[in-house]
DNA sequence: CTGAGTGACATACGTGTTGTATGTCAATAC
DNA sequence: GTATTGACATACAACACGTATGTCACTCAG
């Protein structure tokens, strides 16, 4: 049974949570400021140090947030395709598609891993990389993909698409090369295709 | 002719861009004072602002250097392999290879992207890019590789060396995996190939 | 019902860091 | 030989983080 207290405190959490993501969002992790989080939140930093520890434990938080959100958003892309094997494209356009969003850039692609290194280290993001590993290995198992190591062509699909977001964000016209990265990304996960005999 | 004055201009900015590199390598950008800089190379933070105008312009002229040696070694790989495809293949195993410095991960992928925003409006990045951008289009007006974007080809190619290279890095034998990874990009690669006749 | 105890949060303070404004001295120009 | 410029040092102000301490509401024995 939830108590008031802690009831409280999960409300203070969510609203902090709530606003550090909008302030590292628009300002960068560096630039935002605790006391202008926690003003805005309605608190002070005695709150923020009681319940995340520190600025770095706040930003945790957030990543851990937007992390969950984006696996959910990834499974969900995998289970609407046909095949496994389109699942696995499926998912690599999705996380490309996330990618392009402000908010996943600027805290989880250029913030999270400067302060909280390496995303290899997140337990989310294993849980995030985890499946596309799996994927592979399946498809692997059933003769559809080449006898690869999984985990590292995991890596390598989830960093080429990750690369192909990043160059979208920053391009002039980001709807205008966003299919030219889809085609390029379907064609280079092809190199992991057994060849057909 | 090179004046007095501004030899010594030409020895302060080495030095500082020395001691900078060495300290933002070891403890990170955002841990590493300017006064700690500074003292080290002999020096007080007058000199650092101006020269650089900054801690963050400090940054770019270190990431400059590094960038300019990256390129170098980039070009240097290529042009030791047999054949263009062979090449660009080289130019991908050689990226990761460098990638496993802990100098170039922490400054050029971690602190950098973050600080400095994304490296694809750096101008050197972009150097670094278009080489590998050029390699895929002679690749592709040879036939050699499918026709896609070019651009798109290349950003995914370095971001898939990239990635591997931090999980490289983050794993507990990097060396172990190393093999595993310059095989799965090798495949990976592959797909960009025009299926053989 | 009541008083001690605990936990959630606020307040106050010290330290370190950045950026700027000003000062100084050598090198060059006239 | 003096005036001026430029490279760098010093001094100062603003700010942000972390910690130490204080306060008040809630919980729970007795």
């Amino acid at each position: 049974m939830a108590t008031k207290r802690t009831q409280m405190m999960e409300m203070t959490r969510a609203k902090l949570i709530r606003t550090a993501r909008e302030a590292f969002a628009t300002k960068g992790y560096a630039a935002a400021s605790m006391d202008d989080i926690t003003a805005e939140a309605g608190l002070t930093r005695g709150a923020l140090y009681h319940n995340f520890g520190g600025k770095k434990g706040l930003l945790q938080a957030v990543v851990d947030q937007i992390d969950a959100e984006m696996v959910a958003r990834l499974m969900a892309a995998q289970q609407r395709a046909a095949s496994p094997w389109e699942g696995l494209l499926e998912e690599g356009v999705a996380y490309i598609e996330m990618a392009l969003e402000p908010e996943v850039q600027r805290i989880m692609l250029l913030d999270g891993p400067a302060v909280l290194g390496d995303p290899s280290q997140w337990p989310n993001q294993n849980a995030c990389l985890l499946r596309t590993t799996q994927t592979i290995q399946a498809l692997i198992d059933e003769g559809t993909v080449k006898p690869v190591d999984a985990e590292a062509a995991a890596r390598l699909i989830n960093g080429a698409a990750l690369n192909a977001a990043l160059w979208i964000a920053a391009a002039d016209e980001p709807r205008a090369v966003l299919p030219k990265a889809v085609e390029a990304f379907r064609q280079l996960a092809a190199g992991l295709l057994q060849a057909e005999r």
